[in-house]
DNA sequence: GATCATTAAAATCTCGAGAAAATATATTGA
DNA sequence: TCAATATATTTTCTCGAGATTTTAATGATC
């Protein structure tokens, strides 16, 4: 992609013109993102330990023993660290020195933050790529929403095992939304923050369904998006984001209880 | 610290108090810190590491073999991928799978990438300090702004040998300013962006002295902060970031160049 | 019964060596 | 001279075992 141009217009910005991205410029993602054909046994194990803790298989604050993982996911040791030390990249998992590693703890306190700070920067990032995105990042977001619309019909026809294609492609339209921003920090720390979110969504719908009309919100936002209207479609995306905050709000108090396990 | 209230006032963001912080909280910054003492041999190679990237003794692109590193940082092999795998965390070293380790590379487009987001999170963490900052958060800053204030005095007498204690003060008062904002992940980011840019200042102030009067602005910003003023304040701040920029970009072309190195 | 020191067990951290892959060099043919 | 293939070298990746530290268990003392 590698799309380098102008902010959108924000009165504390000065409006200098950005130079074009050098062609050395670096993902700032590291390699082993979703989906991706693991070129190694450590991001083959990255990725699959990161599903796990995602889809809450390790409980949040569990200890992770590495002599007990190699198992599960049939890697050395030192393999197996490495992958660890790679998911304190996306803070899913904290190291503490001479004590080992365990699951990210969550709470509702660091939900309210993730939420709040991902509608910060989205909503930048949006604003970014409406006054800044051409062709391609329009046929683009077309195509992401399309797709999730599929999916989403599915989901209310029959909703067995759609979950999953439909958790993929939510996450492939907030992308697109984006795509054309410019800033590739914004875009990374989004990145992060999606994944985190995530985490908390998956686990709080387990147990509670939806019962929000998420297709009309993605209609209303995306219809925005594609009028330019970065007024509008921001202020969507925000009430979108904030939605889910509200309903995992509304979740049981110990479902924030993480495991101690000393 | 472990500090949690409530955001700042902005128009998109929803009015609602945010709880209280759960005890399990944990740092999102990852243990080994700057000068805090390496709890383990990996560790004390990544802060080693970290410090001669930021200081450019490795070159922006240069390559990071393991089998020559491992005698400068004096550890095995293994250890030493770990403490490359830290470095990934903090965006300074990106790596590829099978094929190794480098230096993040430089480029004009990214410091302006790294100051401008800088700008949209410390500005929004130091009106939520102002918001919601109690005394601690006051006494804090007060007594960043003296040790600062001392360097910066310092090092109009006498320069030598003082650019590193201010480079400490100097982040430290950035710190201390959005200290109380209550948001852990805007602060994370931050501290990774200042890091970012701390190496492009790094390099170019080595070749380039300052030529500004940076008392005033940290003066003046430490005024507007004490007096509330957040419109004032985030203003200042925004053109303090800013202006760094302006000076790096004022460096020779060639500056930006990477070590390509196969 | 509770607190503290001592011992035993478990886990983490660290290293060096071998396997796999990538890069550099040499060779061959047009 | 250039391109393509084959070989040699370097580098990365992976694993298991030993050293160090943390954690749990046991026993002694108040």
């Amino acid at each position: 992609m590698r799309i380098s141009q102008p902010f959108g217009s924000r009165a504390t910005m000065s409006e200098t013109a950005l130079p074009q991205a050098t062609p050395t410029q670096v993902a700032l993602t590291h390699g082993a993102d979703f989906h991706e054909e693991p070129k190694t046994l450590v991001e083959g194990a990255y990725q699959r330990l990161r599903r796990d803790i995602i889809e809450g298989v390790h409980a949040p604050g569990e200890k992770l023993r590495v002599e007990h993982l190699k198992e599960r996911y049939d890697v050395g040791a030192g393999t197996l660290r490495e992958a660890l030390l790679l998911l304190v990249t996306d803070a899913l998992v904290v190291a503490q020195g001479q004590r080992g590693f365990r699951v990210a703890p969550i709470s509702i306190a660091d939900f309210e933050d993730i939420t709040r700070t991902r509608v910060l920067l989205e909503t930048e990032a949006l604003r970014q790529s409406i006054a800044c995105g051409g062709e391609d990042w329009e046929a683009g977001v077309v195509a992401a929403f399309h797709r999730l619309s599929r999916a989403e019909q599915r989901l209310a026809d029959h909703d067995v095992g759609t979950t999953q294609e439909w958790e993929i492609r939510n996450r492939a339209f907030h992308e697109a939304l984006i795509a054309a921003s410019g800033s590739r920090w914004i875009r990374h720390f989004q990145h992060i923050l999606y994944q985190q979110s995530e985490r908390y969504r998956r686990i709080s719908l387990f147990r509670q369904p939806i019962a929000r009309d998420i297709h009309a919100e993605h209609q209303a936002l995306f219809e925005a998006t594609m009028a330019r209207d970065a007024t509008r479609a921001t202020s969507i995306l925000t009430e979108h984001i904030l939605r889910t905050l509200d309903a995992v709000k509304r979740m049981p108090a110990d479902f924030f209880t993480n495991r101690s396990m000393r």
